[in-house]
DNA sequence: GTCTATATAGCGATAGAC
DNA sequence: GTCTATCGCTATATAGAC
């Protein structure tokens, strides 16, 4: 394993300088997708995005470091989606609810499912990204929690644990959806999975 | 990436052999669940197992096939497992079905997760590892749609969408739920997957 | 700021003695 | 059947010219 250190060794203040880095990643975020994370080299990348090797490691310490603000770029991305809706308002019923937010999940994954199966699937995962990634998903139960605590019409017992199986069904089944087979038609797959969501929360016990 | 074979240079044919066979692939399942499978490496494992790098390749071509000798191994026991259970005879009712399934999983992922995350989602999986699982898949989710088909409590619309749901949902959420923490206990994760499942296919439209 | 050229190192895998 | 020693390769990362 190669020396890690944690800062790029300059930040970049000039616009061609952000226009290369931003090159670096298009292109990491292509090389990776095609040949996978081991064999995504750097020398590829750079090589990909028209620079040479020396010009990444001004921007990047490492190849981590690419591999992380990519992902977490990523994952970004698809928190503020949700976000951004639940700002342009929530809608009343259940069912809309959860169909909305599998929706956006099925955004996220589609995007681009080679980029997320090695950001999330094959790649090293550094520590940093790990207690990320953990955080986010913790926020994501708590917020469903409340929301289903709210609701009068949600039934279930046991509501933190209902909360964790919602996310945690929501994102794992939409992505092994997804990785199945990208080019299927998501609607079927959809409507069953908001089924099976509303009627786990809202059946009479 | 190194060069590929597909057969061990050498089928073991004795006793002697057969156990340094053993010890190296016990040792390759310490190392990757310790270490991932990149850092990994050839000659940890056959320090490991307090054998020679030279010994090590005489039973196995590459690092690839011991990989996916353990991989195989660990899916072989889940099936074989449900098949045992299913064998001694499926109970009537569609709630102690689920949860027997459910419960299969679980025992099948407490084994060693940290392994398991190695095996099934760090690794790069060969083009023969990914048809077994593929295809292990498949025979699960047409289980399942004659299951579901042939039982008159079961109320869904997509039937084989549902199977696939069923399948997909029980296995990956199992996955999670272990993962994020080996030692919780599970009796009241496996309650609310078993009423997840058990409402969603038998609420009547 | 970007390049070429290269160092450094660790990997998988092999050869050949015992 | 097991070992030691080592090859050949490719990777990350660095140095220094321009």
């Amino acid at each position: 394993m190669p020396e890690r250190r944690l800062k790029p060794r300059k930040v970049p203040g000039q616009l061609r300088a952000l226009e290369t880095r931003g090159r670096l990643l298009e292109a990491a975020a292509r090389v990776f997708a095609a040949h996978g994370y081991a064999a995504g080299t750097t020398n590829r990348i750079a090589e990909e995005a028209g620079h040479s090797i020396g010009s990444l490691y001004q921007y990047f310490p490492n190849k981590d470091a690419i591999l992380l603000e990519l992902a977490s770029a990523h994952a970004r991305a698809g928190i503020s989606a949700i976000e951004q809706r639940l700002a342009e308002g929530l809608p009343d019923a259940l069912d809309d609810r959860i169909r909305l937010f599998v929706q956006a999940a099925l955004d996220n994954h589609r995007d681009d499912p080679a980029l997320h199966a090695v950001l999330f699937e094959q790649a090293p995962r550094p520590p940093e990204f790990a207690a990320f990634l953990r955080d986010a998903e913790r926020g994501a139960v708590e917020t469903a929690a409340a929301l289903l605590g709210a609701d009068p019409t949600v039934t279930v017992a046991d509501v933190p644990m209902a909360a964790f199986l919602t996310v945690t069904t929501i994102e794992s089944s939409v992505h092994r959806f997804i990785a199945r087979d990208p080019s299927e038609p998501t609607d079927r797959f959809e409507n069953e999975l908001v089924t099976m969501l509303v009627r786990y929360l809202t059946t009479p016990p």
